[in-house]
DNA sequence: ACCTGAACACCGTTCAAGT
DNA sequence: ACCTGAACACCGTTCAAGT
């Protein structure tokens, strides 16, 4: 044998973790399109028609990777909101500015979360979404009882706040908006929501 | 001859147009993986490299696609404000709902719209924006005027009205928002912004 | 249970050649 | 100026077979 490299065993172990991770680092630096299975089979060291056994086809493994990018999205919303010190506005700040981040880190993965086809298992993806939503609604009921945010149907405005940071997000990662006013519209964003109420 | 079918010239002549209008189509009844070149020049009849003449590579037709795209929903916006009667509010509930529902009725052409990995022309695309930028901006002067919305930047209010009516999209295309809370969530996001201002 | 290798039907893109 | 036909290097997906 030369060379020296230990051969892989035939059964790679952990090969559905190793696509997943290969996977999320080609979307967020090359983009959707640059994503294929083969490639995928390729960088890991299987063959093409290995990841088959764990993802039945493309868009079992799109579903996946958006699944784990709402767990991720919503740990990085609920450790700004808890790091942030300061009043409600400014934890509401924090949170959005987090978001927005996330978007702006990892444009392709966030678009791949709120775009959805039709996901292979149904109500999988909802579920996944719901540790995001579970921590704006949170800091929506904070808001409230601290007389910061209008009062009213809280899930009503829980879709209206994660629309609109959602929307910066797009606006951002389309170009339309420069990088350098990201922060300020994050601002005024927060701003409008708390609109003398603080 | 059998069949009588006139035979298609040479020079199909409207080639252009026509791979529009048939892309136009299948990306709203099919979604954009089933977007072809090959299956365009196909239904169009010519042969899958005639394409080429018009559209430099298959990004070149998706930038003309939204293009298009953003010349319709600039108009669509400004014939819903001309048409809406009422006072400010209703006027601006009128735009934010043909927003949505030209979201909601051509879904996959919005996402392309807000994507824009790198117009293969710099410049055209944000051109092309402008027309609905401008519906939105010509709004956003009247109700600051008729001290109907808040004061302060109008370009930042405006860019913030587009991302708020974006994200609505978002997630009534991806399926988190049920069609009948639709309405809702527009007239709360108007409501958000004329809030203590009618 | 997990992976390989060959096969099939598609793509986008290129380019010499036809009208 | 516009379109064709063959060619190239890719895909996703399937399936019998190997370990």
């Amino acid at each position: 044998m030369i060379g020296g490299m230990a051969d892989r065993p035939y059964h790679h172990g952990h090969l559905r973790a190793a696509l997943l991770a290969e996977a999320e680092r080609t979307l967020r630096e090359e983009g959707i399109d640059a994503l294929s299975l083969r490639d995928l089979a390729r960088q890991t060291g299987v063959s093409h028609a290995a990841p088959r056994r764990h993802f039945a086809d493309r868009q079992a493994l799109l579903d996946a990777l958006a699944e784990a990018g709402f767990a991720w999205l919503g740990d990085e919303v609920r450790a700004a909101v808890n790091g942030a010190s300061g009043d409600y506005q400014a934890r509401l700040r924090a949170a959005a500015t987090a978001y927005v981040r996330f978007a702006t880190a990892d444009a392709a993965l966030l678009q791949l979360m709120f775009t959805v086809k039709n996901a292979s298992q149904p109500g999988v993806l909802p579920e996944a979404s719901a540790s995001l939503f579970g921590a704006v609604s949170d800091l929506i009921g904070q808001g409230q009882r601290a007389d910061a945010l209008p009062p009213g149907d809280p899930g009503r405005l829980r879709l209206l706040l994660v629309a609109t940071l959602q929307g910066i997000a797009a606006l951002v990662i389309s170009g339309r908006v420069p990088a350098e006013q990201t922060d300020a519209l994050v601002a005024d964003a927060v701003a409008l929501f708390t609109r003398s109420h603080n």
